[in-house]
DNA sequence: AAAGATTGATCTGTCAATCTTG
DNA sequence: CAAGATTGACAGATCAATCTTT
């Protein structure tokens, strides 16, 4: 059997991406960690707090958050029951739901971001001069742009 | 409450990787759907694939793919009942089982990579210029080295 | 006692089915 | 009937506890 394939530039450009992701969110969920908050959640809570009127409809914020509409059921169950987050009906289409940041949920998900802005500068952004953190982020969002059309959904 | 940090420039950063590694990922694990695997058992059969012997010991193919080595039994039972990986006790540590890929699971890796190729090709080395594509692959590998020293245990 | 591997309990997420509203 | 949201059943991974070998 041929196994060129298995050192295959971009395969290797592939292992690399998943590795160095796998190793940054180890670091990121473990300080995470320390504010009681899962990758999920903070998730959630992120794009609540960048929001106008800090509220998303349930499937808008699945979409954002790369969960299906069940999964956001239930990590929303979770913010719920610590008071981060409530639910809300909409009022101009009462089949949609509203889930809205709270007070505590904003100040929960401010004092996790400096641990995690910690890590991204110590892990990543630290590790690149200037012009490499410019063309890094470029690739990034040129990506994301590809691969994530309707990450924005709602907002 | 102040919110600036919910606009950090790093912040930022740490967002667009984390979509993009998203949304390459689900284009990356339905083309692996088509060849029985999942992303796990992929990671797990490319790094043995890759080995002298075609063959790790449990813990350390544990470090490599970033799973626990609880998570990883399960995987190469999947795996095992598949007849694509064998276990086999050490023999200068009895203590120890190394799997050890066989001629099938070389030939399902094999036969998964074309699709994984053009999937990266795709959407992602497709995207950017030669020079693009350099830098982003040095700075993977410069943050993969920070944080993930042991990726390469056993090898 | 420590290391390698596995197992039971549990947690988190998905898919398919269901309920409500448009 | 389609869309939004939730629920039950289930798949995949982790942690703590256990067993064997060093």
């Amino acid at each position: 059997v041929s196994d060129a394939l298995l050192r295959d530039e971009r395969i290797t450009t592939l292992g690399l991406f998943v590795e160095a992701y796998a190793g940054l969110t180890a670091l990121l969920d473990a300080q995470m960690a320390l504010h009681g908050l899962s990758h999920a959640e903070f998730e959630v809570l992120i794009r609540l707090g960048r929001t106008n009127g800090r509220r998303l409809r349930m499937t808008d914020l699945a979409k954002q958050a790369a969960v299906s509409t069940s999964g956001l059921t239930r990590v929303v169950d979770r913010l719920e029951a610590q008071g981060l987050v409530e639910r809300t009906s909409c009022p101009e289409d009462r089949r949609g739901t509203n889930a809205v940041l709270t007070e505590a949920g904003l100040e929960r998900v401010i004092a996790a971001l400096p641990g995690q802005v910690e890590v991204v500068e110590r892990w990543l952004t630290g590790l690149l001069d200037e012009p490499e953190q410019a063309a890094f982020t470029r690739a990034l969002r040129t990506i994301r742009d590809a691969v994530r059309p309707d990450a924005t959904s709602g907002s």
